[in-house]
DNA sequence: TGATAATGTGTTTAATTTACACATTAAACA
DNA sequence: TGTTTAATGTGTAAATTAAACACATTATCA
């Protein structure tokens, strides 16, 4: 919640041609995409960020973005940016929330709206071709430019959230993992230690893993059975009501 | 989840330089504000709507929107909007989405911010001064103008969704209310019925209400309790943590 | 003043979550 | 090659929470 200003009440609607003159002229803005990418390797959560090349910010990193086109469909524009970055093609992306404070750019007046997207380090590790372009452990992540910090927050909040609430952290794993890789995602994620058993049991009651009969290869202690996640007995088992609680 | 396009990898960031000119000259785009003002009255939820004046929706409702000016705070738009519409000042007002298709608006490219906000209908009630401005049951609300109904339809559902959550709820409601009210609140937003005694266990147990020893006047039945949100209590009990579960 | 329809308070049962213990298996190493 | 080690894999009992359900109480209204 936010805190209010005080205006007059009006009384009438503007018309079509009133509001073409305002969108064609004097009320135009820049608009940007802010994408927050996450992954995760040797059981960290990683974001990637480049590094900001603007005096104001030098040294600081930043989260990849651009402006949008007039043209263009603001989710086109985060799938765009994606691709750009990390050759990425079908990735989850999530719009999260639009940031619109009038001094946040120093180029000018820019709102922008930050997409969460997750993806998988291992099909993605070879295209980092720019050397400016890093993985951070997200514990590290403090100091963004321009309010990229207040972003990512905003970000690495809400995946908090919806990882409990739905099956997003797959997209972060390979295709076939163990239930030692999904516990480590989601304590990585979460930023707590869980029971190993209860955490078994939850997923295997949830009905949402298939059993691949393979097992775990070169690890350095007892391989576990390896497991994929089946969307559609997720469809069919999934959640319709939360209940009242907070 | 959306499908990505196929663009070019590009290695280089933007000097400030380049991104001012972007900023200030071709990129720029008409912003809005979209407000979905619910209230609750004999039982029911509202939503406020006006009657689109534009040709190509003649006779359709749309939602109280603005355009975001150059020099001002995205939230600022909201709370402007709100003010000038229903004359209220201290309102809860959450950002939900942002949408941007190229083509959604006739009179040129509009990206919108769509805010849901939550209102006391008794506080509000006389300050509806245009006459093509109107509460609406939500269960009545459909082809709205523009791309109006998708907005809807995203708030109502992040609406019922968060008010599990949260203690949202309380903002559609007089200070002083008795627990059939808010039942009454929570089964005409969830749209479900609820078992009168568990629901009442629930919000005890929850430890939010203050009782405050008055009972309902001129009710045409025997008079309940009236209890108010306790905002102190709410913070110390509330949860921390949801549990993974999907 | 009696019927009616709400409020207000349990209790019992089922389901879920939490806490915790032990057997099994493969890698590592002497 | 056998022993140690550190993981995997499974089970059970207790505690908490949610769901189903019943009855006494109180004010209104006919």
């Amino acid at each position: 919640m936010i805190t209010a200003n005080k205006t007059q009440q009006v009384k009438s609607t503007k018309t079509l041609q009133t509001i073409q003159t305002e969108v064609q002229t004097s009320n135009r803005i820049a608009l940007s995409v802010d994408c927050i990418i996450f992954g995760f390797d040797e059981a960290k959560l990683k974001v990637m960020l480049i590094r900001s090349d603007l005096k104001k910010y030098a040294g600081k990193w930043s989260l990849l973005g651009d402006l949008l086109f007039p043209d263009e469909d603001l989710d086109a524009a985060a799938y765009r940016i994606l691709k750009q970055r990390t050759g990425l093609n079908d990735v989850y992306l999530e719009q999260v929330n639009t940031f619109g404070s009038v001094n946040r750019h120093p180029a000018g007046r820019v709102v922008t709206v930050a997409y969460c997207s997750l993806i998988n380090v291992q099909h993605h590790k070879l295209n980092i071709l720019d050397n400016e372009l890093h993985w951070h452990d997200v514990k590290n992540v403090n100091d963004l430019a321009f309010d990229h910090q207040k972003i990512f927050d905003t970000c690495l909040h809400q995946l908090q959230k919806r990882v409990q609430e739905h099956p997003l952290g797959f997209n972060l794993l390979p295709k076939k993992f163990s239930l030692r890789d999904l516990q480590n995602l989601y304590e990585a994620i979460l930023d707590i230690k869980m029971d190993r058993r209860n955490f078994r049991k939850k997923f295997f009651s949830m009905d949402c893993l298939t059993d691949l009969n393979e097992m775990e290869q070169d690890v350095p202690h007892r391989p576990g059975k390896l497991y994929k996640f089946n969307f559609e007995k997720y469809e069919k088992k999934k959640k319709k009501w939360i209940g009242i609680d907070f």
